[in-house]
DNA sequence: ATTTATTTTAGACCGATCGTCTATTTATAA
DNA sequence: TTATAAATAGACGATCGGTCTAAAATAAAT
């Protein structure tokens, strides 16, 4: 090979810079939106504080121009996505504990069963992102800390309207505090989570299922 | 001031280098322990990805040759870690869970008690090293992953002990599968950490641990 | 049509920090 | 004495999060 041929045969791919022209193979709407798919791949696998932002970005196959015109900080992409993870699970929540096909009891047991799936269909390498945070906030922006807090109380306000309609249908006792079981069951599901993906198995998420279940029968 | 003036005026103590002397201010032993210690208020506080060396170093007053001598890397620091907090751990458990004073169900109530004033007295900033770890396994090195599941088989045999004495004082039923409760509760027991922290505040351990003993009334 | 402003991308760059390594000094043993 | 081991100090390259300028295309203004 000669080694005076300037301008031709760049090592790799030389992309073009500047704004892209209309007809790009990516919308603006597909990078932020890959952007956001790939931080959120990488931080319910590995935190907030083990994700490296050159790496999320080698994943979206996105500069880091293009990172910081979405968003102004790691802080604000952080937020973001904790935001499109309470807004993905509501739908994933909502589907399984309104649905009417399925005894109040019975959805929550497919919500379980769902989540297991979930794990192991990523072999348990992925958890919850709200827990993870929650579990690193020592360490993260003050302002993480009412966002996620809000996203479990959000939570457990749909597994509350759950449990009230068990009462209703004589699933569970009537004197039962569905407010104070929703709390238990979120509080510990994410423990759940934690020892999974530790153990590499679905059993404790079954283990702690069925002792939620067992609970409800008093 | 004249600028002439070399060998003299360091901005900072230039701190000797070399092996020190025999009267030292601080044994190879102390070092060691420093080391340790302040581990392990960093890694219960922030995780292992976010606890910076130099953090650590700093805090401990040791320079990083030191650390290298004593640990070949931070994986092996992390692996005494987890050894050490074990070892401690075992010895409150056994503190509380053995008190022949108490009834086997009020041990399990003093230490969530004295975890409560624990979490506390540290501003609900530490957590439990075991789950923090656990919860990042997926961005640690793999050989943790025994080394934690161990530990928690640890705690979680000798709950299973004081439940089976439970039994045996008739404070709980006799048919109750004591293993599968001890499982259980460490299970949601980290959860209910992760969400004291985040909240600030000890309900979420009293929560869960109304709800864990609730559970032994059958 | 031409100019100007805005949007979006590319990647160089900075100070800080990551974990490792080499060099230095002392103690101990041969 | 000499050689080896123990203990410390700090340099080191790689990478981190974050900022910056420059480039290229679109949209708006004239």
């Amino acid at each position: 090979m000669t080694d005076d041929v300037p301008n031709t045969a760049p090592v790799a791919a030389p992309r073009r810079r500047g704004r892209p022209p209309k007809d790009s193979a990516r919308s603006p709407q597909e990078t932020r939106a890959l952007l956001i798919r790939a931080g959120l791949e990488m931080l319910t696998e590995k935190g907030y504080s083990a994700a490296g932002l050159d790496e999320i970005l080698r994943a979206a196959g996105v500069p880091k121009g293009s990172f910081y015109h979405y968003f102004a900080s790691k802080e604000a992409f952080g937020s973001a996505l904790i935001g499109e993870y309470a807004a993905y699970f509501a739908v994933r929540l909502d589907r399984w504990l309104t649905d009417p096909q399925r005894t109040p009891l019975q959805r929550i047991e497919d919500f379980v069963e769902d989540s297991a799936a979930g794990m192991a269909r990523y072999g348990f390498r992925r958890g919850c992102l709200i827990g993870n945070l929650g579990q690193e906030m020592s360490a993260l922006p003050e302002s993480f800390r009412q966002q996620l807090q809000d996203v479990f109380s959000d939570w457990q306000s749909r597994l509350e309207v759950c449990l009230r309609e068990a009462q209703a249908c004589r699933e569970i006792s009537v004197t039962a505090d569905c407010r104070q079981l929703a709390v238990f069951f979120w509080t510990g599901w994410e423990g759940a989570v934690l020892r999974a993906r530790l153990e590499q198995s679905d059993s404790p998420l079954r283990t702690f299922a069925a002792g939620f279940l067992q609970l409800l029968e008093h």
